[in-house]
Formats: C-alpha cells, structure tokens, sequence
DNA sequence: GCCGTTTTCGGCCCGACTGTTTTCAGTCG
C-alpha cells in the first residue's frame, strides 16, 4: 500500500473534529490539528520515512504519541484510535461539519435532534422545517445552514491562485476608483502567501470612511450575497462563489493587521506562543506588554517582527513550522525574486502550438530585459501540438539563428522533446545534438505504474542531451492529478546525472509543487523557473512561479536560469557529469 | 498531545460577528 502524506494529515485533521466532536481537550485537538498540517507542508514523504526507520519526534508538532501513529498507519493501513472515534460517534458527523456554520456543537445537536446521517437528509430535514426551533436554533440560523449547505455543492472549495489573483487585483483597482475619499487596500491571507489555492480573497483597508468602502463593496454587480456586514469587517459573496473578506484598519496598526491577516492561522499561533513566553501579548491592534499592560502599535511588518526579536518573515514562508525558530536566529533566505531572472528556457511558438510569432516571442523576453533565452516547440510526437518533424526542426533551427542577428538577446535553440513510454526520446540523437536545450516531458502514458514511470523518467535523464525535465508530475491543477513515481529515486537520479529540474510557472500546472522543489533544493539539484509561455502573456505566469520558488525557500543560487548570460553558456555546455560542480562554483562565497 | 535558556508539569493565540441568548455560546479565521 502506497501512503502519502495528504493521506496522513487528512487523518489526523480528521482526528481533530472527532476529537473536537467528542468534546476532548481543545489542546489536544490543537495538536492533531497542528500536526496534520505540518504534514500536509512536509517536503519528505512519511511513509519513507517510517522504511528508513527515523525518528517522527525531530518534526516539530510531532511527540511520541503521534509517532507512533504514524508508524502504525504506514505499518498496518489503520489506526486503531481513529477507527474506535468512528465507531463510537454518530455515523455521518463529519460529513456534517462540512458544512460551513456547522461546527462540532451544531453537528452533535443536530446528529441527536434530526437522526440525519447524510447532507441530503440534512436539507430534506431542513425543508421539512424540522431543524428551526430545535435547542438553540432559530429560523435565521436553519436558513443560513440550508444556504450554507446549498452553496456547497455548486462551489469548489478553493479556487487556484491565477483565478483569485486577477480578481483581487482587478476588485481593488474598481474599489479605489469607486470611493471618494482616498483608500489602500493590500491582499492579504491565502493570497499573499501565494499558496497554489485559495479559500477566501482577503482584503485589508484603510480609509478615513470605511463604510464608504464597505457600502462600495456590497453595492458590486457580482456581489450575490452579503454575509457579514459590521464596522471592522465585511463578508460579502461574489458570483462566482469566491468569498471576499474585507478588513478596516487603521494606519497606525497596519504592521499588526496586515501580519495577523497574512496568516496562516499556524503561524500566527506559534508567533503568539513565542510572544508569550517573552512576556508579551500580540494580536491585530498590536503587541501588549503583559507587565505594563501597554498597547504598542506598528505601522509596517518589518518593525513589528523586529521589536518581537525577529528578523522580518516573507508571506511564503508563513507556514508555521520552523520559520520563526530561523527568524530568531536571522537565518532566513534571502528568497529569489522576479527580476533575479535572467532568461527562460521553456517557450513555444505558432510553429508549434503556440500562438505567437518568434520575434513577437523575442521581444518581449528582450523588454522583460533577459539576457538569453530558449525557443522549445514540441516535438514530432505530441501531433494535437503540431509537433516539428525533423525537418520542420531543422528549418526552424536555421530560422532562430538568421534572427538571431536582429536581436540583442542570446536566442538559444531548443525542443520539448516528449518522453516516449518507454523512457527514449522523441528525436534521434544527430538532431539532438544540434540543440542547446532539450526540455524533456511526460505527455502520454501517464497511467503508467510507478516503477514503469521512474524508470522511463531515470532513462530521460541519463540521456547526454536533456538539459532538465519539464512539469515533472505533469499534474493539471483540479483536473488531472499528478504521476506516480518514486521522488527520491528520480532526484538521486538528477543529482547523479546532472539533470536540472523544471518549475513550471504555468499557473495550471506550478510543477514542480513547492515542497517538491524545496526538496530538489535539499538535494542540490539545479532548479529551472520557466513560463512554459505559448504567448506574449505567458511571460507574466514568472510571477507564480516565483512563489513556487519563494515557498520552496529558494535563494537565487538555487535557479538555474538566474545565472548571468556567459555563466550559463558555461554551464550547458559542459558535459552532464560536470555541469553540477560548475552550479555551485558560479555562486562563490556561498555555502 | 506537545513542549521547555524559568519548566519533565503546567501551561497552551486572540478577537469579530451572529443569533439567540438577557450575558453568552458557537463559529470562523
């Protein structure tokens, strides 16, 4: 039996509402809690772990008792603690508590009021008009679960960040413009750490009017519902079934309300047990002595996290695991940005199935101010890609070099050769061997088993001509899921071959994931930021893939193509076994 | 259940809003 970790914090998560359902100690919910979502950000995969015999404990949030759950998951299937809390408890509980406004109270009340097992037994109830009246619900709050209930099954519970993003961008531009007094607003939450989905949009303001701005919110075409209407805080729900999250603020104690809305929520907790034990009490207004009982506002976040004794932690890497124990040190990375970028490597063309021209392509990496990049249309293979036959490739390798002479960018000639299935490429080596980059992909035969796959991958990469494997996982966000392979069998094999690994800035796609390329970043494995950009516009998704890169914990010296043109020139023309060697000897003076 | 430069026991983040309550419980983030 394959175990993975979102298998594993699923349970414990689960283990927490039975626990909470139950009416256990809230702290020890807190800890499974907790637990299930360190896992969920663990870079390492568990069940290896548990093969190779370590020790859980070292994990912070993990003692002994939660290791040993571990182990008898991974060992067994089961845990034995989980199935009696199943057992004992209402059949159906935790389907209900699916249901927003529906917490552990609630789910019990209405599990021994209504004997309903199921959401659908639920509304039936609810139309029925059995629930209103029932101990301590009345009309409004029946209404609301049976929105709540309904709005459920036509929404998808996150929304990847490239939906959310334009749109907040675009509800903040139109909030500006549509309040008379002057306001800032600043996206925070799920939002600004850049995880690839997001629950709700999160919206800090200030503004000397705020229900000015709170009325110009809920007055918006796409507003279908208003759930929360108050002098701080609007809920409102858009069309879409995107929830908007509106927060006033006030200027002086912006640091505080931008840091507490940034979350996430873990992370907000061990900064305020970390604040406690000095003495201290922090929420959104500020940080309060606990001696004095005086209330000390921060304007900005970097003067808040420095008067904590912290060095200033980025959004990405607010995720509550070992971030604030670093920041104490001042350890933290100096994390990669967009314009650290100096070239992309994965680009296709209307030669292909691209939509723009080559120069329309060329010129805008030259305004993005790149020093070089790679041209890669498919190959022959992918035919729904109008993939280049050998012939077209050779024309279009003549082609880039003529162009070459009008533009003041380093045009190198490239291919996405397809990975065929049984691990050979989709060209021969003769033409091959007239590239300069060869991005190698998976893009049939993706149902393969696990060691099928790996091997087909290992063989890709042990190829003299792959300069990286692009979108390793293949995985399409929300609609297709992710290969299966063996991670540390094909890292081991990168780092043996010299093989770089793709992070994919497609926002569809952002593959590498980011514990993915944190992990490929442990290993020493160069890491390549690409657009994968069919158009003009692609160029622009570099953004989500720095957030890949950032949440992964990336520095500069861990991208590939942040090299400066004639380091990079150095390093792809090097021979595999040595191209590793020269990635790190081009950052000189770090470790 | 986890954790510790005070601790191996005794702590454990903090506030806004709603609905149904006449003072607060439940839910959410």
């Amino acid at each position: 039996m394959v175990v993975t970790n979102e298998q594993l914090a699923d349970i414990f998560e689960k283990m927490a509402t039975l626990l909470e359902i139950k009416g256990d100690s809230v702290f020890k919910i807190r800890a499974y809690r907790r637990a299930g979502r360190t896992i969920e950000n663990l870079s390492v995969s568990l069940e290896n772990c548990v093969r190779d015999k370590e020790d859980l404990k070292q994990i912070p949030g993990i003692g002994k008792a939660i290791n040993d759950k571990i182990y008898e998951y991974v060992e067994t299937g089961r845990i034995s603690v989980y199935d009696k809390l199943v057992e004992e408890l209402p059949q159906g509980i935790l389907t209900l508590m699916t249901v927003p406004s529906i917490g552990p109270k609630t789910a019990v009340l209405i599990s021994n009021e209504l004997d309903v097992t199921s959401l659908e037994e639920l509304e039936q109830a609810i139309l029925d008009n059995q629930l209103a009246g029932v101990n301590g619900i009345g009309k409004k709050t029946s209404e609301n679960i049976l929105r709540n209930l309904q709005e459920l099954r036509t929404k998808d519970r996150r929304t990847p960040i490239a939906v959310a993003l334009p749109l907040a961008e675009s509800i903040i531009r139109r909030l500006e413009s549509a309040c008379e007094e002057p306001v800032n607003l600043y996206p925070v939450g799920s939002l600004r750490r850049w995880e690839e989905t997001i629950g709700d949009i999160d919206i800090v303001c200030i503004s000397s009017n705020p229900s000015s701005v709170s009325k110009a919110i809920v007055g918006f075409e796409e507003v279908s519902d208003v759930l929360v209407q108050g002098d701080k805080k609007t809920s409102v729900v858009l069309e879409s079934g995107i929830q908007l999250d509106l927060r006033v603020a006030d200027s002086k104690s912006l640091g505080s309300m931008l840091q507490y809305f940034t979350g996430s929520q873990q992370h907000n907790i061990r900064l305020r047990e970390y604040a406690n034990r000095k003495g201290l009490s922090v929420n959104e207004y500020g940080i309060t002595n606990d001696s004095t009982g005086t209330l000390e506002t921060f304007a900005d976040e970097e003067s808040f996290y420095n008067r904590l004794g912290l060095q200033y932690v980025p959004p990405e890497l607010r995720v509550g695991i070992n971030e604030i124990s670093m920041a104490e040190k001042y350890i933290l990375p100096q994390l990669i940005q967009e314009n650290d970028l100096n070239g992309d490597l994965h680009i296709h063309t209307d030669w292909s199935d691209g939509r723009d021209s080559m120069e329309e392509m060329i010129k805008t990496a030259v305004e993005l101010g790149y020093e070089y990049m790679a041209i890669t249309d498919h190959s022959a293979g992918l035919g729904v890609a109008h993939g280049l036959s050998i012939d077209r490739l050779e024309t279009h390798i003549n082609n880039l070099h003529e162009l070459q002479e009008k533009f003041a960018i380093r045009i190198l000639c490239g291919s996405e050769v397809d990975i065929r299935a049984d691990g050979s490429l989709d060209y021969p080596d003769e033409i091959l061997d007239k590239l300069d980059v060869v991005v190698a992909s998976v893009h049939s035969a993706m149902g393969q088993d696990s060691d099928k796959m790996t091997h087909r991958l290992i063989r890709a990469m042990n190829h003299k001509s792959v300069t990286m494997i692009g979108h390793l996982s293949t995985r399409i966000i929300g609609h297709r899921p992710s290969i299966t392979f063996d991670m540390e069998q094909i890292l081991l094999a990168a780092k043996s071959s010299g093989t770089a690994l793709e992070i994919n800035a497609s926002p569809e796609r952002l593959d590498l994931k980011d514990t993915h390329a944190n992990l490929a970043k442990e290993f020493g494995i160069p890491l390549v930021l690409n657009t994968d950009s069919h158009n003009v516009d692609g160029f622009h998704n570099r953004r989500y893939g720095i957030a890949v890169a950032r949440r992964a914990w990336c520095e500069p010296r861990h991208v590939l193509n942040t090299l400066p043109l004639s380091r990079f020139i150095e390093y792809v023309s090097a021979p595999k076994p040595e191209r590793n060697e020269i990635f790190v000897a081009n950052w000189p003076g770090v470790d």
